[in-house]
DNA sequence: AAATCGGGGGC
DNA sequence: GCCCCAGATTT
């Protein structure tokens, strides 16, 4: 199923013709081969559809920021079903939209989505912009996504470096492990040194780039024999040397967290079709008192829950 | 630059 | 049990 963008393979890069790309002969090479190889294993992603629709693209990237395709595609097709567009959205009840978001985690992006739409109803008549700088502007997206918007919902070039993206290129041409922690401006100008000339055909490369680092590219066991470029990687041919700044990474603690507190909360709250009392939201935080009512204090602060009637003694979702 | 913010699945 | 996942925002 040929996945969007990309009508037809721009075979502008192919040698002799006059061009998309100006890339010398195996950047151009590389570009075909991972644009091929594309062509034969994208996943078939509903949001990848020629039917998905700029606005579905924009809350396909949102809910995809930190969670797996997987656990993406199922509350995708629902939300978009209930909510087409963004006005929808907006004038949508803040309670239904994090309950709607379910366990997709940092449910801040719920809300910040439902801000993106207002945004996007105010500042631009409900259509979702196809310009960088504008998409950067609204709640909730930041340079990835961003880029990614411009790429995917509108064919439009950009550079887009998502954790996939950061890995393949760090391995292709630097030969290194895994990415720092943050991102570097060698690297924004290393992927759009490698990014092809032609909008079409650099949005299709750019998910491409994307697809290998999720599907053979991996973090954990690169499937190295079975990489279409394999033989243009600076890591493979080093010999898949371990992470530099492995002892830079520390996985942040999860029992007894404030996160996991505050993730106990919301679940009671989307599980209870309305309003809970302060002594059950205790009970549901599974903590001490003090740890507790510091949550609850910060969801009300975050705008994800609010007291309701005039006792301030229960809480239900949304401001 | 560092901290905070969910939740689940693979290994 | 550790690590990672189509990151963004705030301090």
């Amino acid at each position: 199923m040929p996945p969007r963008p990309a009508p037809a393979e721009t075979r502008a890069d192919t040698a002799g013709s006059a061009g998309a790309t100006d890339a010398p002969p195996d950047v151009a090479a590389l570009h075909r081969t991972l644009l091929d190889w594309y062509g034969a294993t994208a996943r078939d992603l509903p949001w990848r559809a020629p039917s998905a629709t700029p606005w579905g693209v924009l809350v396909s990237e949102i809910m995809l920021q930190q969670t797996p395709v997987v656990r993406v595609e199922g509350p995708w097709r629902a939300w978009l079903e209930r909510w087409p567009t963004p006005a929808d959205l907006a004038a949508a009840p803040t309670a239904e939209v994090l309950r709607a978001w379910g366990r997709l985690g940092y449910p801040r992006r719920a809300l910040r989505l439902q801000q993106c739409a207002a945004a996007i109803v105010d500042r631009h008549d409900g259509v979702v912009p196809a310009d960088e700088s504008a998409l950067l502007a609204l709640p909730g997206i930041g340079s990835y996504t961003a880029a990614a918007v411009a790429a995917f919902a509108h064919g439009r070039r950009a550079v887009v470096l998502d954790t996939n993206v950061r890995r393949v290129l760090g391995r292709l041409t630097r030969g290194e492990a895994l990415p720092r922690p943050h991102l570097t401006r060698g690297e924004n100008a290393a992927a759009a040194a490698l990014l092809p000339t032609d909008a079409a055909t650099s949005a299709r490369w750019n998910v491409a780039v994307m697809e290998l680092g999720a599907l053979v590219c991996t973090a954990r066991a690169p499937r190295c024999e079975e990489c279409p470029v394999r033989a243009s990687c600076a890591w493979l041919a080093a010999g898949r040397p371990a992470d530099e700044h492995a002892d830079r990474r520390r996985t942040q603690a999860w029992n007894g967290t404030d996160r996991q507190v505050r993730g106990r909360v919301m679940a009671a709250l989307r599980a209870a079709d309305g309003a809970l009392t302060r002594e059950e939201l205790v009970v549901a935080a599974g903590c001490g008192d003090e740890q507790a009512l510091r949550c609850l204090a910060s969801l009300v602060d975050d705008g994800l829950i609010g007291p309701v009637g005039e006792q301030d003694g229960s809480y239900a979702l949304g401001g």
